[in-house]
DNA sequence: AATTTATCACAGTGATCGCTACGTAATATC
DNA sequence: GATATTACGTAGCGATCACTGTGATAAATT
């Protein structure tokens, strides 16, 4: 019906739910929840289909929780080095941390960010999940210790300020703020925070 | 045997294990695992007990989980008005900084902070216990604001300072450095981002 | 029409969850 | 020693976990 939009013909009968969707509407549950707190009842109660269709369709719960972080980063949440490649890092690096701010509190959306703070301690058997998404931290703190080192170069950035360090220091704010954020503070709380170290960012600037 | 130090006499058999090493067994547990990541057997095991001993001593997983908490607290990770009452604000919050990243570094426990990232996201039956550690985390922030109210009566931070934005500040920061030690992160790796942090403090000195 | 695939409802898998009943062993007071 | 009290080991409670089998029906293709 509204999905498989004549790309790859099939025969038999074509599911009945729109698959981007109820990966959406699963993406969210995790979200807010996380991989062990959300449970299969849960999502497929969300998603509106029976656990038959979302195995049918998805594997397994940790294989929906990795498209559920796919979805998020292609849709939301994502630090791409396309996002990064404006001029001016500290003016780029700046406008990231207090876009999260707001992102983190969007009422739209659950609070907080589905990666910066997920799957942090959890039960033994799911550490391959909790390593997946670590991994995704630090590709994203390297993204930006990439484009820390790039504004050295390029003489945005005093070339004795240490990008490892100062993109550690980005990722742990935006660590920080989805924590709050996730505690309840609001858009303008979290932005204050932001500028804070947008400031002490300024500070190195050549 | 080694408890009850014939403070409160008591008929019948008497325990056979100290309650507060297991207590400090199972507070290292919750402590990598996180409350629902903790099982009873997770628990029972290092604490070298059985459930029955578990539920007698300690009534509860939430209760254990309350008093691990309490433990850390008093013998950890506790940020006490006392710490924060040395003079000069900025210099205590700069140390207490580095402080926390040497300590959720200390590979003689387990990594990050048992507080600041923990129970972010868990499922709806657990909110509660979710909550309880999300209030002691906003009574940390809360005792840092309150150190650096004092500070601008004192003349330690200018007065045009946010001491609510600058206390979110520095709990962000612990908390992101919870999340990159609990990534693996050494020490001196976190304790660079901490200084980071410091250097923003001090740009509001007086 | 025949085939294929997806849907649903229902049921049930073994495992684990937090938690507890029961009988016995050990130590207290009397 | 008698008795009361408490801890321990075994075993198991109902509930839920992620996940799957069955069977009938519906909707697409060939």
């Amino acid at each position: 019906m509204k999905n498989n939009q004549g790309l790859v013909r099939r025969r038999g009968r074509p599911p009945a739910f729109d698959r981007r969707e109820v990966l959406e509407r699963a993406a969210k549950i995790f979200w807010r929840r996380g991989y062990e707190g959300a449970s299969i009842v849960d999502l497929t109660d969300a998603m509106g289909i029976t656990a038959q269709s979302l195995y049918a369709a998805f594997g397994s719960k940790a294989q929906l929780y990795r498209e559920a972080l796919d979805w998020y980063r292609a849709a939301l949440g994502a630090i791409t080095p396309e996002a990064l490649d404006a001029p001016d890092a500290i003016a780029v690096l700046s406008a990231l941390l207090r876009d999260q701010a707001r992102a983190f509190t969007d009422p739209a959306y659950p609070p907080g960010c589905m990666i910066a703070t997920a799957a942090l301690g959890c039960a033994e058997e799911n550490d391959p999940v909790s390593a997946m998404v670590a991994d995704l931290r630090h590709a994203s703190v390297a993204l930006v210790r990439a484009r820390l080192e790039r504004a050295i170069v390029e003489g945005d950035l005093r070339p004795d300020a240490d990008p490892v360090a100062l993109a550690r220091f980005v990722g742990a704010v935006i660590q920080g703020l989805s924590v709050q954020a996730r505690d309840g503070a609001g858009a303008d709380e979290l932005v204050a925070v932001a500028e804070l170290a947008a400031m002490e960012l300024a500070r190195h600037r050549a």
